[in-house]
DNA sequence: TCGCTAGAACCA
DNA sequence: AACGTGGTTCTAGCGA
């Protein structure tokens, strides 16, 4: 028998076999669940003895046995059953794609005035910045040269009508080769698509999907809502889905104990538009789309660290004017800036932080000296708590969710705050509600935990 | 041919 | 002055 202690920190928990024959599959198999079950004892035993219990209850033994052992079998459950995929929903948009792509080809090697390949970020560059002379002044540059991502060529829609071709291109080309012709590929013989949830990637605790991720499928334009309409109920049944409204934001006026924030949720008054009022000094009703963006931007980022600087480069504001509308946002909030300096103080001090079940991150750079590794550490450190937390409350909400379905109801996906059940016809309506009910009642932050549900034949009508 | 990085895209 | 957090997948380009 081969010592634990040989194999922790090595990568491999396993003799390396070839398992090419049976004997050496079954000696692998064999020797993959007793080592497994060793490090179970081990590491279960170093919970025991260290259980130090937080303010709410909760330790890393409670994490454990609480949350994460009861949801594997519910992620085994899931991926075993799938979600039926209708192949020939992605035929038609492929081959639509498919002339689109060819014909916004022809155009940009027309514009260009050669042929190049509009895969290569560097040949593209070199037409770009090269060939048609386009203005780098202010432009995001990488390693090897001028950045050509979205962003950048946003700035230059109008600097060449070459940009919104290729603009065009980029999202069409991505679409079709990551989503509508290679998912197909992968649908087993029962028709449905079987993904990995790992449950020991994402380092604030979330899951994550491969093989493929569908917790990336296409949403927010028209052609990826048609993407997802391609997954769908089987005949008979419906699909369910039930997602969080905004929980990162309710966890952080909770952890913060910020009444304005608490306040304005228990109102149910949209946040954003909240934040934008007071950031323009406009009513409610006053408030501008343009203004709503602006604040949404803020609300998400500057949780999360964002630099004035940051915040100029993604609203196109000036950047005395970003700095200004953060000292705003924060005056408005006295609270939620004092909990963010208690964060990283605390991150300081004991090189981790953790969310309010105990779930823990190390920041070991924090008191690096240098400024971009120091920096980085401090932003991974306030985000743990706030992506964490919420990454709990979801794999709660599955577990109790998972507890109350009917044998003939299958959980199928977890996308980080929206969960998607496939149901009898019949019992859509009483699913939602059920969904609506647990999932609001998995925890009391003093935050009402909105849920907003969803029932349709496929996953676009969702 | 394979494994790696960089850059770009998609999602929460 | 400086890079909002967490993921996966795809292609190009490079070197072993």
């Amino acid at each position: 028998m081969i010592p634990i202690s040989e194999m922790i920190g090595t990568g491999k928990t396993q003799t390396t076999f070839d398992r090419t024959t049976i004997e050496d599959a079954t000696i692998y198999a064999a020797e993959d669940a007793d080592m497994s079950w060793r490090l179970y004892l081990k590491l279960r035993s170093e919970l025991e003895a260290q259980n130090d219990v937080n303010e709410h209850g909760w330790s890393m033994l409670r994490l454990a046995n609480d949350i994460e052992w009861p949801i594997v079998p519910i992620l085994a459950e899931m991926e075993i059953a799938g979600i039926k995929l209708d192949t020939k929903v992605l035929g038609e948009i492929g081959s639509r794609l498919g002339a689109r792509i060819n014909q916004l080809k022809g155009e940009i090697f027309d514009q260009a005035g050669e042929e190049f390949n509009m895969g290569s970020p560097a040949q593209l560059g070199q037409i770009l910045y090269g060939r048609l002379g386009l203005p780098t002044a202010g432009l995001k540059k990488g390693k090897t040269g001028v950045s050509t991502a979205a962003d950048v060529l946003e700035k230059l829609r109008d600097a060449h009508p070459i940009i919104p071709l290729i603009m065009e291109f980029r999202e069409l080309d991505k679409l079709k080769n990551t989503y509508v012709d290679a998912l197909p590929e992968l649908v087993g013989a029962d028709g449905r698509i079987h993904t990995s949830f790992n449950q020991t990637i994402a380092q604030t605790g979330r899951l994550s999907s491969t093989n493929p991720n569908l917790q990336n499928i296409p949403v927010r334009t028209e052609l990826g809502r048609e993407i997802r309409g391609a997954f769908v109920a089987p005949e008979g049944r419906v699909l369910v889905s039930a997602d969080y409204s905004q929980i990162e934001l309710r966890v952080a006026a909770a952890l913060a104990g910020d009444e304005g924030m608490i306040e304005t949720f228990k109102a149910g008054i949209d946040l954003h538009q909240q934040t934008a009022a007071e950031l323009y000094g406009v009513k409610l009703d006053e408030v501008t789309k343009a203004q709503r963006y602006a604040a949404k931007t803020i609300n998400f980022g500057v949780l999360y660290g964002m630099s004035a600087h940051g915040l100029s480069v993604a609203t196109g504001m000036e950047g005395r004017e970003a700095a200004g509308f953060i000292e705003r946002y924060f005056e408005v909030r006295p609270k939620l800036r004092e909990y963010i300096d208690e964060t990283k103080k605390f991150a300081y001090d004991n090189q981790y932080t953790a969310t309010l079940f105990g779930r823990r991150r190390a920041c070991p750079e924090i008191r690096s000296t240098n400024f971009m590794l120091r920096s980085g550490a401090e932003r991974m450190a306030v985000n743990v708590p706030i992506q964490g937390t919420a990454a709990d409350i979801y794999k709660l909400a599955m577990i109790d969710v998972a507890r109350k379905l009917d044998a003939d109801c299958d959980l199928l996906l977890q996308i980080h705050d929206e969960l998607i059940v496939e149901a009898p016809t019949a019992k859509g309506e009483a699913v939602a509600d059920m969904m609506r009910e647990v999932m609001g009642s998995v925890i009391d932050l003093g935050v009402p935990l909105a849920v907003d549900t969803e029932i349709g034949v496929n996953w676009g009508e969702l």
